[in-house]
DNA sequence: CTGAAAGCGCTAACAA
DNA sequence: TTGTTAGCGCTTTCAG
């Protein structure tokens, strides 16, 4: 007995071992730890406490082999280090531990070749789904064989032709809000920036800045949209290179919040103070767009909602992977702050 | 023929189906999934061929049930929306997959319910090992099982009386050489904000900023000793409320560079230009500081750098066990940007 | 170099 | 309500 509890297990303790102990069938054992209704308490109880005593861990992954469920995901994003992805991978961590899934991290750095191993990777640890933002140019090829095989659920961008579940932000309608509330607040000249190189997300954000200027009875200045990456100093740069045309705008839609704030920073530094002397709206709300000085307008498919409203539908597709692939669009409301809230006066024009 | 390849198949191809479609034994099948030298080229090209053909996928579950060998290991943050983190996470990501290995994750949100619930279920996963920064106020109990079970390496705090592998930054030396630096730029009240609720770090960092004071024979003056929360807006919060003061420092040494952006953006609101009417320093040299506006001083213990080292003592770790418990201090480094650069002039004192 | 047999720790019938 | 039995897919001796 005190040998026991002294000596360090050479072996792990096994669901046998605690049968033995509490002079149980494995059966029985393994139907306590699933909280079975079927054991007569007195028995529970006495086994509950055997496991306790004898430290005994539940391996998942053998009662895996046989249930072929592992109650793992695997979770693919371009890059954690732009905060709207790291605010997305919190949000689906926690729901998916709430439902009682753990994530298998990748980092893609938007490379499909890094995405394509760390999906055969996932598919070997057999994960009983994937919840992917896909790599831009991903081709619908490296992603078709695995949707046959497990449950995918693509969020934020989704690859063209690809008949699979996806779940994101209504960016053409938030974007042309975002436009319109720009037009109405008395600008002409508004300029897009950030979000190269391509994916879905930017070109529905473009169709949105299209049919607002539409909407406006506007033509678009095609000089006004100077693409960049989605980050911060390449907002910076976009803005610095923008404020020394000849005839600069007088708002700037930016891809994203991130992109935003690397164009107030710009601002600021140029002595332009944002929201007074530029208007300035992002998209994604993330956190630190209210918190920003000043506050930033930004469209919300907060990443929060973007993440739990994904989670639940890889859930419901897990259940059944022969739903028909939906296309979830979240509605998109624009925030409105002290960014871009003051009227723009037009002196020329 | 034509049936097997039109056909999903309803069970999984294992290694069995593989050794009979290419007519060799199982073992062989399995000697050749993994690169074993033993088999002969004709043989191996014949087998893989097979494997390509019925789509084979290698199940690391059943493999791992007769080698103890997962795979994996169990990464826990207390929060990857904080870029330190996020860029620390993608740096353990790298390397881990590097080595072969697949990292689950976890965000504590600080809290050790959170994590201790964490850190249980990944026992459950069998995971190899754990990479960790423990959540503020972890007693050592919470982690002790788990270190005599599987690797552990603790990193960026350390749990007081755990005698278990640790990798962090220099904390003390670090703080101390960036208050020195603002001492010798003429600076003689320099505040310290952010990093409450206390851990191991933020003690070692005060610690840094006590021996240089120590080192300028300056006495402390404790009310430039805020403290604050770890996030943008508490430093904007305390540098908003330092500026209120009749006698306001010259210099901030902030906790960490989020922390020093908030106070960046309030002496922006206030009409004040960082590194020009106030020094500021932050501490990590996160990417964004060297791209913000004016440039962060900060004190390099890159999460680059500490991710990796970190990865590289778990490896050593995951093979021997026994191996003695390490505290391992990456050299912490200075670097000097235009938030600080300027000499102060007294006009006063 | 290849094949046969045993077993990792669990679950799912089915029988008692 | 509890026990018995037969695998899940792989690796690993040990013979051939």
């Amino acid at each position: 007995m005190s040998d026991q509890a002294a000596t360090p297990p050479k072996r792990a303790i096994t669901l046998t071992d605690v049968a033995n102990a509490a002079g149980v069938s494995r059966a029985t054992a393994s139907l306590v730890m699933r909280n079975s209704p079927l054991v007569a308490d007195e028995t529970r109880a006495r086994v509950l406490e055997t496991m306790q005593t004898l430290g005994y861990v539940y391996n998942r992954n053998a009662a895996r082999m046989r249930t072929q469920q592992s109650y793992t995901i695997g979770l693919v994003v371009p890059d954690i280090s732009n905060p709207f992805y790291a605010e997305l991978t919190v949000a689906v961590e926690r729901e998916l531990n709430e439902s009682g899934y753990i994530a298998l991290l990748a980092n893609t750095s938007d490379s499909p070749s890094r995405q394509a191993r760390f999906v055969e990777t996932v598919l070997e640890h057999g994960v009983d789904g994937l919840l992917i933002t896909p790599a831009r140019a991903t081709p619908a090829e490296n992603l078709l064989a695995t949707t046959k095989r497990i449950a995918v659920v693509q969020f934020i961008r989704s690859v063209p032709d690809l008949a699979v579940d996806y779940v994101g932000s209504d960016n053409v309608n938030g974007t042309f809000q975002a436009v319109a509330h720009l037009f109405e607040r008395g600008h002409r000249r508004i300029a897009f920036i950030g979000g190269m190189p391509p994916s879905s997300a930017l070109r529905e954000r473009l169709e949105g800045y299209a049919l607002a200027h539409a909407a406006a009875h506007t033509p678009i200045d095609e000089t006004l949209i100077v693409g960049g990456a989605v980050s911060r100093s390449a907002g910076y740069n976009a803005v610095t290179a923008l404020l020394e045309r000849a005839h600069p705008p007088t708002a700037i839609m930016c891809y994203n919040d991130v992109v935003a704030f690397g164009a107030m920073l710009s601002l600021q530094a140029a002595g332009l103070m944002p929201g007074r002397d530029m208007a300035v709206v992002g998209y994604d709300n993330i956190a630190d767009s209210a918190s920003w000085h000043p506050p930033l307008t930004s469209v919300s498919g907060d990443p929060q909602h973007i993440g739990s409203a994904a989670v639940e539908r890889l859930m419901q597709r897990i259940n059944d992977l022969a739903l028909p692939p939906a296309r979830i669009i979240l509605p998109s409301e624009l925030i409105i702050r002290q960014s871009s809230e003051r009227y723009f006066q037009r002196a020329e024009q």
